[in-house]
DNA sequence: AGGCTATTTTGACATATATCAAGTCAAACG
DNA sequence: CGTTTGACTTGATATATGTCAAAATAGCCT
């Protein structure tokens, strides 16, 4: 499940290269020599502040930047023709927004702030450039790049073999284990999103969101308080989306 | 809708690009040197065949190259604990493979041969190198990445907001449109894949794909001849999803 | 060709999820 | 402190798709 894929091991590491780092937006190991991340935090100085609604871009603005989140949290979308939304991805601090816009110099989708967030611009041009001096930020770059086609497969698997409650609990295991990454409780969930919005993101509707979460209650898998989840019973979880 | 976006402009922009350019694993618009290309044919000179059912790659594989699909087709899939296949998607000549596993080191899903293909092996720590060295190679690079997560992004879009028959539609017209770029007819389609494998593809059961098939021949959208398909009515496939 | 096998189609029925419609609850506001 | 508003829950029912089973068709080999 590439959706939930990231090991002990691994989490410790790049607990360790979020803290070395100003940069939280390059939030993997990454190998650089304290003059080449200075470059590189010289490259990102511009921080900017966000709060709830707020766009980081619009369907259609020219893309110029990419943008790690320092703080907050966003999502991203796209609005069908008739105004439904549709959820493609919930972003949290020290992930990298706008990846897909690379390929069409045009942003194909909107990302708004779901709170007081702040991010890091980071001009793609300077970030390319930088990138061909620097061989491991090239690197780590395409590790970037590579991650979100490996997070957008595992949602493609979940959307196209699980069912509700299975897509459900792979949800609350990714925001468990996000969460756990920035030294938060793997436990005690304080969601962002309403379940409209999550019924978006994993192609269900908000009924049935309830509904699975009346349910996970009910068996004793978790707590739910509106937002505030606490998950009871991480490895019941675990084996519904079958690990 | 991602799953088929290149207008025909673009799309005449990729044929000239692919006719000048050995490599149709580049297979977007490219803007190099005979020199650059001189050097970029000379890292990706081994070529190889496969055929029906043989791997390109395997999970747990140590990634080592991504593959440009020069003749044939290939898909990629991940098999589940219980033995039930997966797919990911169906690849083309000109596309490139194994993207994903840039991220991992190791490959997370495997690919294989639909018919007898042949691929070229571009070596990726070749490939970083030179991409250092070329900014428009290194610029072709990332948009291939992006591409890849926009085409993914299009798949959750389709499984997360379409029905069996939307989704079948979506399907077709992403194969007209693949078949064309090549300068094969857009209507007239040879699928490679059962019937089983569309399904996989796109979240549903076989017996579904078919009756959709089914339901499209008696409604005059398309003919079908097993896996051999016309499409008469374009025009009113495309508002099916909503173009 | 003829026969064998896998693939595809079609039908009848089961079920998960969507839809529609009340309710409940909680935060926000006067 | 009561009212309002939006979010969430719960119930009853509808519907799309899955499941199981059988028949038809197409591809393949001798």
């Amino acid at each position: 499940m590439a959706l939930n894929d990231i090991n002990q091991t691994e989490m410790a590491r790049l607990r360790v290269a979020c803290s070395n780092c100003n940069l939280r937006e390059l939030c993997l190991p990454v190998d650089l020599t304290p003059d080449e991340m200075a470059r590189l935090e010289e490259l990102s100085n511009q921080k900017r502040s966000y709060t709830t609604g707020d766009y980081l871009y619009r369907s259609g603005d020219r893309f110029k930047s990419l943008h790690a989140i320092r703080s907050g949290s966003f999502k991203t979308r796209v609005l069908h023709e008739d105004g439904r939304e549709q959820v493609t991805g919930f972003l949290m601090p020290g992930e990298i927004i706008g990846l897909e816009a690379i390929s069409t110099d045009v942003h194909t989708c909107e990302a708004l702030a779901m709170e007081d967030s702040e991010v890091c611009e980071l001009p793609y041009a300077k970030l390319a450039e930088l990138s061909r001096e620097i061989p491991s930020l090239q690197r780590h770059l395409h590790k970037i790049m590579s991650r979100e086609i490996v997070r957008d497969q595992g949602i493609m698997l979940l959307l196209g073999s699980m069912r509700a409650e299975e897509r459900l609990a792979a949800f609350l295991l990714n925001m468990s284990q996000r969460n756990a990454i920035h030294g938060m409780s793997a436990t005690q969930l304080r969601l962002r999103m309403s379940r409209l919005e999550i019924g978006s993101y994993l192609g269900l509707k908000l009924e049935t969101v309830s509904r699975a979460f009346s349910h996970f209650q009910d068996e004793g898998l978790i707590q739910v308080k509106a937002r505030a989840i606490e998950i009871l019973a991480l490895p019941r979880l675990r084996e519904m989306v079958g690990k």
